[in-house]
DNA sequence: TATGAATGAGTTTTCATTCAT
DNA sequence: GATGAATGAAAACTCATTCAT
């Protein structure tokens, strides 16, 4: 006479594709894309992923560690993206070409949202801040590089050093970001690129051999 | 019999000057500079403030509506010094050193801080967006009409109207607020700006007269 | 047509009789008797108290601060009476008479159970400590002063002092009040009494006058 | 893939030596010194001695399983140091002395502590009382079997039962466990152990040939 | 106008424990 | 013999909000 099984185990969810801990990796980044940091809970994430809110705790330790933890997943990727577009770029028109393709499609699939969410809420978590500080470091390194390759040779090169362009560039993106967020329609975005788009081939003319 | 002890009742608040109501919004201004939106509790506006927290709901009918009315106070009471300042503009320098010490003192004094945290927060309180984005759009003007004046008879006018320019202007303030958040110890944006003094008196040479 | 009403305040519990606050106190003090300390969470005290678990926080701040508040009550309880019974006695045969006498009574309604509990407890919770320690003083100078006034004139007034007997009698006490708790069927705490009961007469003996 | 965060490899645990269930003990027994019973949890224990939770029960069945275990090696450590140190008593005199001795020993060492931690937490956790009562045994009738012989002949014998005295002793030593516990900084217990000394001698003259 | 009391639903986190491997 | 993964339950505590006064 067995006693009775009040915890029935429930059937394992599917092993595997891609292990759990990535799971709940991705059930905070749906959580958040969804419904805001504010309201990215670890109930939240945990109904989102359809598992027990304790696992999160399991892999990560906190809250803030999850979500740095999707920062990161969805910064590496986007990183990964830029990079691959940012260097096939040769000339400064071409540059800033490529960039504004790049934007638009992360405007238009979302999938930028996360990040400016997380950098936004530094703001609203101060606990949270130093880890987002830290993870700001490679997008820096990435313009910079970018910038020192392609301004070689430019009238530009005198003026700024990368890394202050890299300041420029980044404070630049993150704006757009805001902005974005901030435009329910994506009008006023899309003014914007074409007026980038309109503007580049002007800065273009500016550098060696750019005619 | 005795009352709680968590509420030992504060020294009597100075009735009247300012009204209550303005207390409570200053309250929630002081409380959302020290502790940051996501502690920004209908409580701890309350402690900040010494006064009861059903007061908040009594004047603004939730937490939402004091924070907006904060947002709006801040906004205002910015809004009025930045008009001034551009007004005061006549050349695209001028404009642009103006502005950079208008940002600098705003930086220094955490005065934006408060808008910022509130923009930033659009993402993270879903809430929140209308009545922000609706707050964004005296910007835009101010923005827009400092840019039809100062942009008379420069080439740049005809390569992008002011409307466009007030969006270029809006994202770069955005970010920067953002930048200036992340950057701890203000090093970061003091490269900015320095950067933004050498090159304005070079965007001042385009202008008409101004050699 | 109002909306639902999907909170509809449930009809208020009497009011008044002694106060919520104190409801509170008396809700843990019972639980504590019949659950023991480990399980007298929030949510058991709410239960035992037909209040919200909330409410606990909302005058006390913490666990610990209503349990402390019970230590209060009991300690303060059970210190007026042993005021009362001490100061009627005159000798030291009067006096073992009477503690012995109140300790039975005490044992039998379980009303020192919670100031031994919490004593007790001051081991398994460290938090507590601190306060606990205080409560003490009260009831060693109750001792000290009992002592002051039976040893005088007695060979054991050279002997030891007043406080270093008022340690003694709270340690006796406290060992006791352990000994009673292990004891389930209190045979062998009777049999305890019994042995002081038959020793008490032999120490009045050595009493000036009491031969 | 990688293993979570929260649960680094320890340095592989010295195997072998003394059995992987002597070391789950030790563990239980260091961590219960350290932290208290509150805070000696099935993690908290593992932790310690760097193991896994799950060894606890695959050892011990439960939490308590453990606790009882360690309260049994603490327990018969203790009882073998003080048979040795009581059999060498022959006199009144000697026994309070040798008795003094190590308990001083004890309380400096902070042996005693988790023996009083689990008996004092037969209070808090009603689920160990039994187990506890059980492993009080030995030690009454260890004070019994000095107490016979060592009150053999003295004008105490007639007065009290071996088993009665037994009680007291018990009762004392409890108490005493219980209120070094409460003086922090061990000043009030020298004081007791002093005044013992005082008085022990005179207690040793009523002794036969005890002059 | 203002507030103390009260509450339901939520928060993050930790617990003892199980089980497949 | 030993462990990593996982989980349901519960822990302490905070929240925005309401309402009688």
């Amino acid at each position: 006479m067995a006693p009775p099984d009040r915890h029935p185990r429930p059937a394992p969810r599917p092993r595997g594709e891609g292990g759990t801990r990535e799971q709940v990796v991705q059930a905070t980044l749906e959580t958040l894309k969804r419904e805001g940091l504010k309201n990215a809970s670890a109930r939240a994430i945990a109904r989102t992923g359809g598992f027990n809110p304790a696992l999160i705790f399991y892999y990560f330790g906190s809250l803030d560690g999850v979500l740095l933890a999707a920062l990161d997943a969805a910064s590496n990727a986007s990183l990964t993206r830029w990079k691959a577009v940012l260097e096939g770029a040769g000339t400064i028109e071409e540059l800033l070409a490529a960039a504004l393709a790049q934007y638009r499609e992360d405007v238009a699939s979302g999938h930028t949202t996360v990040v400016a969410e997380l950098i936004g809420a530094s703001h609203a978590r101060p606990e949270l801040r130093p880890g987002i500080i830290e993870r700001t470091e490679p997008w820096l390194e990435l313009i910079e590089t970018t910038m020192t390759r392609v301004l070689a040779g430019s009238p530009f090169e005198g003026l700024a050093t990368p890394r202050e362009l890299a300041y420029v560039g980044l404070s630049l993106s993150l704006g757009v970001n805001l902005f974005v967020y901030l435009d329910t329609d994506k009008t006023r975005v899309e003014t914007l690129f074409s007026l980038a788009e309109r503007v580049s081939p002007l800065l273009g003319m500016l550098q060696p051999g750019g005619d």
